[in-house]
Formats: structure tokens, C-alpha cells, sequence
RNA sequence: GCCGCGUUGGUCAAGGGGUUAAGACGCCUCCCUUUCACGGAGGAGUCACGGGUUCGAAUCCCGUACGUGGUACCA
């Protein structure tokens, strides 16, 4: 058996969401696990959508999720080139050779004339009207015209299309990997354009040509393009033999909390949508409604987590496992465990995947991205020794990345404001007497360790006589401002004893306010 | 409209003729802790509907409903 080969085969237009990198995941996965090579090749055919830099965007994307290609625009490789607007002179042979053998046909019709036929031809049992068999003879084409006519045509260099003549009455089946038999009538289906009036090919042709020229084993895509699977095949079955075509997986959608999951979900739920942000979207977003959305990097989210829930949104393996390095996904990936059905993009699972992810991985791995997030707020971080046994200390409670902001800033900086209500009713005179006192104990301190930070704190409680857990609360809101993160004690030995004593002080000038 | 694909708790899902129909997220209660988390113990909540086939159907078949994708010189 050839070797395994995989493309992923996006259109450089904009933001790659949640989708986009499950299909290259599943891409990456099935290769790895069958030693495969994995290519990203770019479907520019487009012109008028070009966006510029999306291309660069697409693999800065890739490169976080780490889900590099073998051979790519970028990386080059043996089939090169990768983008299809470069290898626009390839298709138009392929499109020569099917006029040549009747499998397709030049249309002439205009714009205006195909917007004629769909007016025409519209009824109320078919209300959007098909360039098919049905129609097909009625229009201007190389199948209605006489061949001078044709030829006349050609000549005078006039626009035209070259589309492929469907077949009447004909049972197109295949069998996906993820579907089993999935089969069509051709009479059903309409004579798509294969090669535009600007001589590009369309993606139906585009891809057969590029798949069977890149040597691809298997094609993974989107559920969405299904409805086109029979023109594929039959392309197949005229160009190149239905024996070479690659296995066909259409993956299921990704829905979001109305259908297909759209990049619009993002902003009008409020969860991202791209791996990464996608920042001329958020220009124009901007510009338009002064709102955007994060991509999940920027969220908080580290990209083992991403992968990890992407890889789970529509596949499992059968056992109670959800935690996977990318590792053991490639070693437990199976492209028949892939579900049927859409699945629903779950935001709040999103978050556990990330929490259990940041407390599985050593603070080493994200430290750096948390510390530009305290720099970023203007928090300076001079001890990075220090900085990640803090965030050691808080790594449990923080569910994305940016949650270590306000888990860990009081070790940097006393409380701004203080949680009122939960002090109030406990401050009176005898409770200020023993914070009072409490820091001339510590002052007495040179060895400040949590033995006797603890020791003392409860040693004078109990000479006071005073419930010690409602001191502790108290303590709490004075170090941190509110009930939040580690042990009291804990958090007065880290910040130091001028620091804890000052903060005392601080507080019991605020509390006598209350 | 037509065509394709789907349908197990709110969500992700296991299970593919006989199960008390797993598990996870979320939610609720309790324990731990006078913080927040973590951890632990519990709880509520499900096979879209209707017909078959069968001793027996969440599982097989047929309908219906619903959802979803497509129906472009977009991918």
C-alpha cells in the first residue's frame, strides 16, 4: 500500500475557527498514526476573496496548535507549488480533456442570462432552479450552438465557463470512512462550473486535479461538501480512474448554539471562535460595532487543552479517557470512531479541558505567557524563581490562563478595595486590638516562616479568646481583599513581614471606617 | 421545494437485540476548608414519534417529525 498522504485545504478569507483546526487535527492524527505526510495546501482560486495575510494567519494558527505540515507554501516539498493560484495553468488540460471525451461542456451564458434562467425556470415546487439536465439545452453552451458557432465564439476570445455535463439517471455511490454508502442520482445534481470565465479552476475541479497530482490517500473535509462528493467522483472516474481516488471522510459539523457553529456565534455568545485571533476581523468589528472576539489563545487557553477538546468534540475511544496529549491522541486516533452526527460546541467543557490542562502541566510550560499578562497590567515580575512557585501555589484555581491575574496579584500588591460585606458584621474593637497587637508580635519576628507566622497568629487568638476562623477571615481580606486563594498563612509568609504588617496596618485604618 | 446527512439527559457521549442505559461537563446536596479552588461522597436529569420484525428493540426495517448541510463563475 502507497504511503499515507493527507491535505488540509483551506481558503486564505479569514479567521480559522474551531472547524478548520478539528479538520486538521483529525488530518494530522491520521497521518502520524499511519506514518503518513500531512500537506497544507492553500485554495486560492478565489481572486476576488484574496485577503491578505490570511495565508501567514492560517499557519501562525498551526504552528500554536502545533500541527505543522510536511510539505506546504510555507515549507515547500515535492509537489510544490502548494497554492493553487500558482498552479492555475495545470487545470485547463484536465478541463480540455473532458470537453473532448463529452464529460463537460463550454457555456457561454452571461450573468445576467443565468439570473434570466433561474427567474424562468422558477416555480413553487422548485424554487431555486439548477444549470441541469433539464435546463441545460435551453441555454447557450457548446451542446446547443453549432460547432462553427462555437469555434466562432472561442475565437473572439468572448468569457466562458467550461462545466461538467451531468450524467442522466446514473447511481453515483462511494463509501466514506465516516459515513459507509452515501449514494446519489445524477439527474439530481447540476452541471457545475469547473473552470471560470478568469481561467481559474473552481474548487470542484481544483481539488480532484491537485489530489491526484499531490498523490492524496485520504481526504478529509467538512460534511458540508458531501452534497458535492458525486461531482468529485465522477471527475475521478473521467480524469484519473476511480481506483487512484483517496478515501473519502467527511467530518461532521461543528455546531454552534444555532446550526453550523459561524464566526458570528463568537460575538453574539461570547466564546471564541478562531484559535487565534483574527485581527482583521477584529478591525472591522471594531469599526462597525466597537465589539470582537477573542481567538482562544488569547482567551487563556493553552494549546494542549485546544487539541484536546477538538479532538473530542466528535471522536472518543471507546474508553472513559477524555485527558490526551497529542501524543496518545495519535496513538489512540481511529478514524472509525469519528461520529455521524453534528456536535455542539460546549464552551463551559472547553473551560474544564483547559483547567485540567493547566493543572497537569508544570507552571515552566505557560509561565512566560502569564508573566506578559502580569506585565501587561503593569505588574513587574523581578523573580521568575519566585513568580513560579506562586503560581504553583494558584495553579488549581485557574480555569484559563488569565485567571492567574487576579488569583496571584496580591502577591505583588495590596488590596485596592476590600470585600465590606464580609467583615463588617465581624469588626469590632476587640478584633482591631488583636490585629493591633498582632503586629508587634510579628514584628518581634526574624525568622518569618509559616510555623511561626501561624503560631503566633492563633497563640494570641487563644489569649484573646477570640474564634480563630473568624480572625483567619478577617486576616484574609486584610492580605487579599477577598475570599479568594491559598492558605492565609501561606500568603503572608510569601508576601513577607513588612509587607503583612503594612497591609495590617493599612486595614485597620480602612476597617474603622465601617 | 428538491437532494444529502443526521437524531441516547441541557451539552459531549458509551452501548449496535436481553444492561439497574456507563462516564464526563454543567447543575444541586453533603464532607474537607470559617476563603476560593482541589479532592471525596451523593442527587436530579435521557434512548424524537408511530408502526412493524422478534419471546424480547435504545439497538434491525419502514414511515413521520425535527435538526442540519447543499442547492453560486464561494470554498
Amino acid at each position: 500500500m502507497s504511503k499515507v498522504r493527507v491535505r488540509f485545504a483551506p481558503s486564505p478569507t479569514g479567521g480559522l475557527h474551531i472547524g478548520g483546526v478539528r479538520t486538521v487535527l483529525y488530518n494530522y492524527l491520521f497521518a502520524k498514526k499511519n506514518g503518513g505526510d500531512f500537506i497544507v495546501r492553500i485554495e486560492d482560486t478565489d481572486q476576488t476573496r484574496f485577503v491578505p495575510g490570511a495565508e501567514q494567519y492560517i499557519f501562525d494558527c498551526l504552528k500554536w496548535c502545533g500541527l505543522m505540515p510536511n510539505e506546504s507554501t510555507i515549507n515547500g516539498g515535492p509537489h510544490a507549488p502548494y497554492r493553487q493560484s500558482e498552479r492555475k495553468h495545470l487545470y485547463k488540460q484536465y478541463a480540455e480533456q473532458l470537453i473532448k471525451d463529452g464529460f463537460a461542456y463550454y457555456a457561454f451564458d452571461t450573468p445576467n442570462e443565468l439570473e434570466q434562467m433561474r427567474i424562468d425556470f422558477k416555480t413553487v415546487d422548485n424554487p431555486l432552479p439548477q444549470y441541469d439536465g433539464k435546463v441545460r439545452m435551453q441555454m447557450r453552451n457548446s451542446l446547443t450552438l453549432s460547432a462553427d458557432e462555437v469555434k466562432k465564439i472561442l475565437d473572439e476570445n468572448t468569457r466562458h465557463v467550461v462545466r461538467i455535463k451531468m450524467p442522466a439517471e446514473e447511481t453515483i455511490s462511494f463509501t466514506d470512512m465516516i459515513h459507509d454508502e452515501v449514494s446519489f442520482n445524477s439527474s439530481l445534481v447540476d452541471d457545475k462550473v469547473l473552470l471560470k470565465a478568469d481561467g481559474m479552476p473552481t474548487y470542484h475541479l481544483a481539488v480532484v486535479v491537485d489530489d491526484f497530482l499531490m498523490e492524496i490517500t485520504h481526504a478529509f473535509r467538512g460534511e458540508e461538501w458531501l452534497s458535492s462528493a458525486p461531482v468529485h467522483i465522477l471527475l475521478w472516474k473521467y480524469l484519473f480512474g476511480l481506483e487512484h481516488m483517496p478515501q473519502w471522510a467527511h467530518l461532521p459539523l461543528i455546531m454552534g448554539p444555532s446550526g453550523k457553529l459561524s464566526k458570528r456565534d463568537g460575538v453574539k455568545y461570547g466564546f471564541p471562535v478562531f484559535a487565534i485571533n483574527w485581527p482583521q476581523t477584529t478591525a472591522e468589528k471594531n469599526l462597525k460595532t466597537n465589539e470582537f472576539t477573542d481567538g482562544f489563545k488569547e482567551k487563556g487557553f493553552l494549546p494542549e487543552a485546544f487539541i484536546n477538546l477538538l479532538a473530542l468534540l466528535g471522536w472518543n475511544d471507546g474508553t472513559e479517557q477524555e485527558i490526551y496529549s497529542i501524543e496518545e491522541l495519535i496513538e489512540n486516533f481511529s478514524i472509525e470512531r469519528v461520529h455521524t452526527a453534528g456536535a455542539k460546541f460546549d464552551y463551559e467543557k472547553a473551560k474544564w479541558f483547559n483547567h485540567e490542562w493547566i493543572k497537569k502541566l508544570p507552571v515552566s510550560n505557560y509561565q512566560q505567557r502569564v508573566k506578559e499578562l502580569f506585565v501587561s497590567k503593569n505588574v513587574k515580575i523581578n523573580d521568575d524563581a519566585h513568580f513560579k512557585k506562586i503560581l504553583d501555589l494558584v495553579k488549581e484555581r485557574c480555569v484559563l490562563l488569565t485567571d492567574f491575574f487576579d488569583q496571584a496579584v496580591f502577591f505583588y500588591q495590596p488590596p485596592i478595595v476590600y470585600d465590606e460585606e464580609s467583615i463588617k458584621s465581624k469588626w469590632d474593637d476587640a478584633k482591631h486590638d488583636f490585629f493591633k497587637e498582632l503586629t508587634s508580635k510579628y514584628n518581634g519576628i526574624s525568622d518569618w516562616n509559616l510555623n511561626l507566622i501561624e503560631g503566633e497568629f492563633k497563640a494570641l487568638a487563644t489569649e484573646k479568646n477570640i474564634k480563630i476562623g473568624e480572625l483567619q477571615m478577617i486576616f484574609r481580606i486584610i492580605l487579599v481583599g477577598s475570599k479568594i486563594g491559598p492558605g492565609v498563612f501561606v500568603i503572608a509568609e510569601y508576601i513577607g513581614n513588612t509587607e503583612t504588617i503594612s497591609r495590617i496596618d493599612n486595614a485597620l485604618i480602612n476597617f474603622s471606617l465601617f
